[in-house]
DNA sequence: TAGTAAACTTACTGAAGAGTAAGATGAGAA
DNA sequence: TTCTCATCTTACTCTTCAGTAAGTTTACTA
């Protein structure tokens, strides 16, 4: 369809352009097409742009539950969960750099849709999150504060990752999400269960 | 100092809107000034950006190995260095912004001059945790990599936490940084004791 | 083969904004 | 008071680009 194929054009420029760097000619020719086409399609630059994040948000959350409702229980949830974003995130770097790297401040509704589309990411995984500390954590048990901490890390690590990952193209996502796992995961089961971390004193 | 104000106010300005939709003039009204003095002292937008950034990132690795050197021993030098490193990303937002949120493509010597300020940013939590990792560890040796991945890992964390920081006034770095080691530090030090996760089988 | 609607393009308009030329202001010296 | 240097501003130029008016091609119908 048309008007996939110029937000297929929309992503590559906007995550490498940013929105107001990017040009609309650019994005029309890289679709095949003349600009007026776009207008024609998307209305305008901003309506082209907000198109572009709710589709790549909407892919981005689908590919996370698909994968994490296949897992089975909470802990194989968040695994499952995990390795698709990062697989995601790893595969689509140009929808997850439209959604995370802009600058805050290019008008109301651009601000108000990433908003929306960064909370909806985050939703998902602290909801992974909480269900598997529920599973994990026996007796204790964490706030929904705690959830919401870790799973702002974790999104945050993964982003950072993705850098990471491109000086390491030996490394699958899997295993880099098994890596990052390693460290997070056995550190709030011990933390848990009550191993508790305080700072040196000085 | 005149070129001081111009940055100030340039890192406002370039924060807020990032590179390309911040306008000169604005800067200048910000400074107290008018354009053309923009012009004599920094010489082009691109030459204000690349100073502004420049200027950033030596204040930002400043305070962080300031107090990582009044750390100690090696695990209370990654905690006084991480806790900086925090307290300076959640009070000096802009800097991290500016260093951090800017479209990848905006010409070659911008695009130069970020990825070296991140470099440097990020070689800082490196020998931090290298360091740490070499005094927690016991006999078990972690390479180069690994150090490197936690550093991404625990950077683009914080850079994620910034956002929940926001939410949470009452909770202040130290406490977000503790909060940060109580899950990631633990962890380490588990896995190197040989407590290594692996994903459940599907 | 003429008619016509849909899909598309060329070539424009108008605004925004980077960068500058030319001159204004003001402080200090003679 | 008049000269001169440094500091600063007003008022432009010129480019880039979002958005559009007017027309052209294509494909299908009758």
């Amino acid at each position: 369809m048309r008007e996939q194929e110029i937000l297929d054009a929309a992503l590559q420029v906007f995550s490498k352009r940013g929105y107001r760097a990017a040009v609309v000619d650019e994005i029309a020719e890289l679709a095949g097409i003349s600009k007026p086409m776009v207008y024609l399609y998307l209305g305008s630059k901003e309506g082209l742009f907000i198109a572009c994040v709710r589709r790549e948000s909407a892919r981005m959350v689908a590919a996370f539950r698909e994968a994490a409702d296949a897992g089975g229980a909470p802990e194989g949830r968040l695994w499952a969960g995990l390795a698709a974003f990062f697989r995601h995130v790893a595969e689509h770097r140009d929808s997850w750099v439209v959604l995370h790297r802009q600058a805050p401040e290019q008008g109301e509704a651009i601000a108000h849709e990433l908003t929306a589309a960064r909370r909806s990411v985050m939703a998902e995984v602290t909801g992974l999150i909480s269900t598997g500390i529920a599973d994990a954590g026996g007796q204790v048990r964490l706030g929904a504060d705690d959830a919401d901490f870790v799973a702002h890390a974790l999104v945050g690590a993964a982003d950072s990752l993705t850098d990471w990952m491109e000086r390491h193209p030996e490394e699958s996502p899997e295993a880099t999400t098994a890596r990052l796992m390693n460290v997070m995961w056995v550190g709030m089961r011990n933390v848990l269960a009550g191993e508790i971390w305080v700072p040196p004193a000085d």
